[in-house]
RNA sequence: GGGAGCUUAGCUCAGCUGGUUCAGAGCAUCUGCCUUACAAGCAGAGGGUCGGGGGUUCGAACCCCUCAGCUCCCACCA
């Protein structure tokens, strides 16, 4: 058969996968002779679609499972996806208006039924093209955090929390997103610095005639919320001022001069002007100074009838009115550029308005204790540690976590209000009730009203490690033990995931997991880089820079691209995604699908094996053992990429370029049956090394290979496992490549083809390094003599030198002599220049007496071989001279 | 403002305990090759004051100080 010189991935991709789909071997289930490994997807928003992050982070996690269950570990991958109430609600919601219909006209329940349709349609895209890539997830576990018994655990939870005393509900500032209408927690916050406008406005004294003060603001729309103007107490220029009233322009309300330390005297005016109602520091200065609180915005962002002015106009809009009319009356004095930081909404972009709102929290401090001290113990490892500092800082300062999002999509908060103010918390409406009758037995209600509200999405993604296993363990408390599932495969093994939900969600599940469990979730967290663009960009739809991650499947592979990101994505530092790393993956495959084609294209015979094929055959072996046992050390730390550039060097330097040419058999002449015996097996391990970065072409060389059936697959084969391996011939055989290489290059210069058999006169020495490699040396540098020689030939050679040993070239008068010279002088120079250094060093008493013996010695050995080089090149210099 | 990190070849980055893996890899560049596995390739080569300065040490890319530039996280004085 004659097959393509280049490797065709896309029919060997899908033929593959759904092979091992068919064959169940992504499925795991508890099995205690073997050792678990498992890891949990970070679950994607359910109406995703993959990108370039996507790609990097669950290749991670494919490679680090692929290659648990080679070990022979029982891997489990858990798949699933997470509803991300506000981002899905704000999908469902902009599919419903390009539909014309609005979600205020409808009512909870249609709304929700739009959303399940939406992800019944949507909801698995994610997950499919995370096939493509080649995931080994066990897909029969896939969960969705929505799913009932999922639901019902979360809501068990916060039913036990609140019971447990550690949520609450209060009147508290939050971020208010005006364009999602909802609280977001403080991490859903980005702040940006933007430029802005600072407006020094002068407000009246009342009852006075022209007396006024100025106050500076970014935020002239919020005057008709002001309840005060504040100074500082030791603030000379404003002590005239105290126990008098300021008047707010426009709307002419009198509010009270104040006095607070808060106030810094040398920013602005020295003087604020406090508005309680829309600011996270006035409202803290409002509740110490009793002061009043005046909401002048609807949720959408707008002026209300609190207001008075501008009612009905957006925020940003009434900011212009505002300062225009300002002006056009006199009170506003001046208008200065301004930077300054604003909160946006990490969802949907929309700048973060202050708001005062009844909000669900819950009590960090009461449950982060073990999460703290476990990670701080390395108890749970972060990988790389640096972000161990990071997360101590959050734990130390964490604040009480908001909860309840003013949302339709998600987990219904179970709070029962009478409509008097009175509410129970209870996971039933029943339960409710009969909460209720304990709590208010003299009310007499037949209905409660439950919480409009839902909760934060990461408030159900918290369980995620658990919940995937046995939701039983929330819902039925008194079952807590776990199921059989729960208990074989938690604590899971490793988390792959970004820094930027450090605390969003992995501090969170740890958090849970103690709480829980009482245990941890997992053992090691991997947190993985940002895929940006060549330009350090992060990628983004609005930036367009991100490619589609199908695409690049389809045009180079999955294989290709797994081993492209790969190939420059340290842990936890960013990588800067170049196409041209994934046609390097490309040729990588391709490189391997031609080493195969080689080798498939041999016939053997009885042959005796040939001296340098022995060699090779022992150097290899022993070469393989070496890089197995640098790959391990690799990924026990982590060093995934590292990892990957050792196979990538072990196949194409140490095996292609190296071995193969060694063994390979001149053209359509048969190969010893040992050689070949020998090289497959290597093949076969290499593959095998191979697999968990590039499953298909591995799988369908590993087929290919033997010709095996079908149900022996490389995906199940036992990964290999380094033994010890002699090392004298590992050094040996890079001294003979040096001398191939040397040889090579003097082709080069001299402009030598290489299909030119040449003499190497090799100067006999003791020292000689070389033992077996004469075959290998001779065959790969094309010599059609090796003689061993006592002195230098004469004129018509030239010479090289490999470490401090002499070889010649005879040449019969093709060597430029003054050319010759000229180099060799060059190189005595040099030598000359390094020898120097070592005697200065050698010199040095100090150094002499200091330094460990192993290192002088060390340095003595340099100063031999420079010596050593110097009189041969000055031997062959004499020689030329002659 | 607080914290963490980065700066090594034209580019992206390794360099783990201060010294035999010490200045490396891949890409890019240059030279020569369509050599019967592979031009998505082969064989070679060039390229670096290890951000600047100072210090510790017999010895520093690595430890300390300092300056400069960059990145991220946290906090948010209108």
């Amino acid at each position: 058969m004659s097959l393509s010189t280049k490797y065709n991935p896309s029919e060997v991709e899908n033929k593959w996968y759904s092979y091992w789909l068919e064959k169940g071997f992504f499925h795991s289930e508890p099995n205690p002779g073997k050792e678990p490994f498992c890891i949990v997807i970070p679950p994607p928003n359910v109406t995703g679609v993959l990108h370039m992050g996507h790609m990097l982070n669950n290749t991670i996690q494919d490679i680090l499972v692929r290659r648990a269950r080679m070990q022979g570990k029982e891997a489990c991958w858990v798949p699933g996806t997470d509803h991300a109430s506000i981002a899905t609600e704000a999908k469902v919601v902009a599919m419903l208006r390009e539909r014309g219909i609005r979600k205020s006209d409808l009512t909870r329940d249609e709304f929700v039924k739009y959303a399940w349709e939406w992800r019944e349609k949507y909801g698995g895209i994610i997950l499919e093209q995370l096939k493509k890539l080649g995931a080994s997830c066990d897909w029969d576990r896939t969960k969705f955090t929505m799913d009932p018994d999922y639901y019902e655990a979360v809501i068990s939870v916060f039913v036990d929390l609140y019971r447990k005393g550690h949520i609450y509900r209060g009147l508290r500032m939050v971020n208010w997103d005006p364009a999602g209408k909802t609280a977001l927690s403080d991490d859903e916050v980005i702040h940006k610095e933007v430029s802005s406008k600072l407006y020094y406005i002068r407000y009246l004294i009342e009852g006075s005639k022209n007396e006024s003060v100025t106050i500076a603001t970014v935020r002239p729309e919020t005057i008709m919320a002001d309840t005060a103007i504040c100074v500082n107490p030791s603030d000379e220029r404003f002590k005239h001022l105290k126990g008098k009233k300021a008047i707010i322009p426009l709307i002419n309300r009198a509010v009270p001069i104040i006095e607070d330390e808060y106030v810094a005297m040398d920013f602005g005016t020295g003087c604020l002007k406090v508005t309680p109602a829309h600011d996270m520091n006035d409202y803290e200065l409002g509740k110490k100074h009793n002061l009043e609180v005046i909401d002048i915005l609807n949720d959408d962002g707008t002026l209300n009838q609190q207001a008075q002015v501008f009612v009905g106009e957006d925020r940003f809009i009434a900011r212009k009115k505002i300062a225009k009319e300002l002006e056009a009356k006199g009170f506003l004095m001046k208008v200065e550029d301004y930077q300054t930081s604003v909160g946006f909404s990490e969802r949907t972009d929309a700048v973060i308005e202050p708001r005062l709102s009844l909000q669900w929290f819950l009590e960090m401090k009461k449950v982060t204790r073990p999460a703290y001290e476990n990670v701080m113990n390395d108890e749970v490892r972060l990988i790389p540690p640096k972000f161990k500092n990071t997360y101590r800082h959050w734990m130390e300062n964490v604040r009480d976590w908001c909860i309840s999002r003013q949302l339709w999509w998600g987990h219904r908060i179970p709070a029962w209000y009478d409509g008097s103010g009175n509410y129970v918390v209870a996971k039933t409406h029943d339960e409710a009730l009969e909460e209720y009758g304990k709590k208010y037995p003299e009310q007499k209600i037949q209905t409660l009203q439950q919480d409009p509200d839902v909760m934060d999405t990461w408030f159900s993604s918290w369980l995620w490690p658990m919940a995937v296993f046995d939701t039983t363990i929330f819902t039925k408390p008194d079952n807590n033990k776990g199921n059989r599932d729960l208990n074989y495969y938690y604590p899971t093994n490793d988390l792959v995931t970004a820094p930027e939900i450090l605390f969003f969600w992995v501090a969170r599940m740890i958090i849970a997991g103690y709480e829980y469990r009482g245990e941890k979730p997992f053992s090691n967290v991997y947190l993985t880089g940002i895929v940006r663009d060549k330009l350090g960009r992060k990628m983004s739809k609005s930036l367009g820079n991100s490619p589609d991650p199908l695409d690049l499947i389809a045009q180079y592979g999955a294989d290709a691209i797994r081993t492209g990101m790969l190939f420059s994505a340290p842990a936890g530092n960013d990588l800067l995604y170049d196409e041209k790393l994934v046609e390097q993956g490309r040729n990588f495959a391709n490189k391997i699908w031609n080493a195969f084609r080689l080798v498939n294209g041999w016939t053997s015979a009885r042959l005796p094996i040939p001296d340098e094929n022995k060699v090779a055959i022992a150097w290899f072996q022993a070469r393989l053992h070496q890089a197995l046992a640098e790959i391990e050390d690799q990924f026990s730390k982590f060093r995934i990429s590292d990892a990957l550039h050792s196979v990538h060097k072990l196949i194409w330097y140490d095996f292609c370029s190296w071995y193969l040419e060694i063994v390979k058999p001149e053209y359509s002449k048969p190969i010893d049956e040992q050689t070949l015996k020998e090289t497959t097996r290597f093949f076969e391990t290499l593959l095998k090394i191979l697999h968990p970065f590039m499953p298909f072409i591995t799988e369908e060389l590993w087929h290919e290979l033997n010709g095996r059936k079908e149900d022996d697959c490389i995906i199940i084969a036992a990964y290999p496992t380094s033994e010890k391996y002699e090392s004298p011939i590992l050094s040996e055989a890079v001294f003979a490549f040096e001398v191939v290489t040397e040889i090579r290059n003097t082709r080069n210069t001299k402009g030598l083809s290489p299909k030119e058999a040449l003499t190497l006169m090799v100067k006999r020495s003791e020292s000689l390094p070389l033992t077996g490699f004469w075959p290998v040396v001779q065959k790969l540098a094309n010599l059609k003599d090796i003689d061993f020689v006592k002195d230098a030939p004469g004129v018509t050679a030239t010479s090289l030198l490999v470490r401090s040993h002499e070889f010649y070239i005879p040449l019969e008068g093709k060597v430029d002599e003054a050319k010759e010279r000229e180099a060799i002088l060059k190189e005595i120079s040099y030598h000359k220049g390094f020898l120097a250094m070592v005697d200065k060093k050698l010199g040095n008493e100090k150094f002499v007496n200091s330094a460990p013996p192993q290192v002088v010695a060390s340095e003595r050995r340099k100063k031999a071989d420079a010596e050593a080089k110097i009189s041969a090149l000055e031997e062959s210099l004499n020689r030329i001279s002659l």
